[in-house]
DNA sequence: ACGTTGGGTTGATCCATGTCAACCGAAAAA
DNA sequence: TTTTTCGGTTGACATGGATCAACCCAACGT
């Protein structure tokens, strides 16, 4: 069993009040850096906690934005369709992560946010928040940090798409995934796809036939074993020069 | 001719002063929807101006940030190194666009940002960007609507390299450049490419040979017009019906 | 004016990945 | 328990774009 979270000391005193100050991932999510008194503010802010089930909406493309989302717990796809059918997946999240960042822009939600599996969310009502991070410095330029990476992660995945074949993609997708658990104190080699082939495919821009190829000639060559969705990592390195190999 | 952009009435009064109150971007660049007193503080902020040759480095991946840099002419492209030597070209600027937004995140450059033609750029420090927009409100909500801008154009970018085929990305790719161009007051149906075939293809994710074929082929359909980097679009129409061609 | 160079075009061939199809196994539904 | 469904695997074949190569043209330096 990978490592659990600790559990909370009092929970008689915090059952309901599931605040940023008494959240394990704080240093991880957006209260990163902020000191007791900016916690309890930024804890006056966090107006509702929202259930998510398995394969449901956090949000759909289109409505209006008004609110961030941090993922308390669960795991989150988000995907944008074209007019004539198509679509991609865009990104994966897990817990300390934000969504509805691109919402932002035209005031409207321009993907889809669908939870991968019973999921618990955070919001914060965006203009709330900006009212605050003109008030706490660290919290602003947190806030920029986080929409600053997005757009560096971006690039990575344009990078990806552009100039990595099959196998290097899924490597990088495997081995970012890793580094993500780790981050949040989990195996590093061990873990759940919480995805489909076919969702994996559409975020690596490949077809599920060619994922599931790649899986078994990772397992072949003894990089990982696979079952189902679960995923053990057996030679890091292998992966890792898998990518570096072409000029 | 396309048209030209207004000349600066008054020359000999602000030849050296080229502020933001007086530049005729200022409803595409960063100052959007401030009045006239916001205005001249962001003015006051604007350090330098600097000059970038063709060819020349605005920055390079790797160094430290420490300002976002508004495009005041000219035209840029950035782009991603790979440790084995793989690049790709990550989005072309234009007037009135920001440069350097990726940097905030680890505080150094992600990337490079190099001159397709001699350009001017002015610099904002961002720290005191951060703290002026702590206090004009307008400021900070439109910054966090450009770098939020960015993150979908992004999500546009992974969807074209993840799902369309060359010709449909070449189409997206020029009406996009057209709308831009639209934008700023000059022909939709007539441009100059500042960049080679390589760099289109490097930026869709397709070989300079794919890009010359593509190019040649919406010329025999009789969509545009080319001429070395010469474009001229005759059936918009035609180019986006390739497009939503597919299912 | 001439040669050089870098970007662009076009053709022939190859290969990685898409497509189509059969089959399998696990989990959910009946 | 049996059946159905959905996700996954694997094989055979098709194809879009990459690769390799020849050639063209425009711009620029001499």
């Amino acid at each position: 069993m990978p490592q659990t979270q600790p559990l909370n000391q009092d929970l008689t005193l915090s059952v309901i009040k599931t605040a940023c100050s008494s959240c394990n991932l704080r240093e991880l999510c957006l209260p990163f850096g902020l000191n007791l008194e900016e916690l309890e503010r930024l804890d006056d802010l966090v107006s509702t906690r929202r259930r998510i089930k398995r394969g449901d909406h956090l949000y759909r493309a289109g409505e209006p934005f008004d609110s961030i989302y941090a993922i308390r717990s669960g795991f989150f796809k988000t995907d944008v369709l074209l007019e004539d059918g198509r679509d991609q997946v865009t990104g994966f999240q897990m817990a300390g992560e934000l969504l509805g960042l691109d919402g932002i822009s035209t005031e409207h939600h321009t993907c889809n946010a669908i939870a991968l599996e019973d999921s618990e969310t955070c919001s914060f009502p965006f203009s709330r928040l900006e009212g605050l991070s003109r008030e706490i410095h660290t919290l602003q330029h947190h806030f920029h940090k986080v929409m600053s990476r997005e757009i560096v992660r971006d690039h990575g995945v344009m990078m990806l798409l552009g100039t990595m074949r099959a196998e290097e993609r899924l490597a990088a997708f495997l081995l970012n995934l890793s580094q993500r658990f780790t981050a949040r104190g989990f195996s590093h080699a061990e873990f759940y796809l919480r995805m489909t082939r076919e969702e994996i495919g559409s975020y690596l821009g490949l077809k599920l036939e060619t994922v599931s190829r790649a899986f078994s000639r990772f397992q072949e060559e003894g990089y990982i074993a696979v079952q189902q969705k679960h995923i053990r990592i057996l030679d890091v390195n292998g992966l890792k020069a898998l990518m570096n190999h072409r000029a």
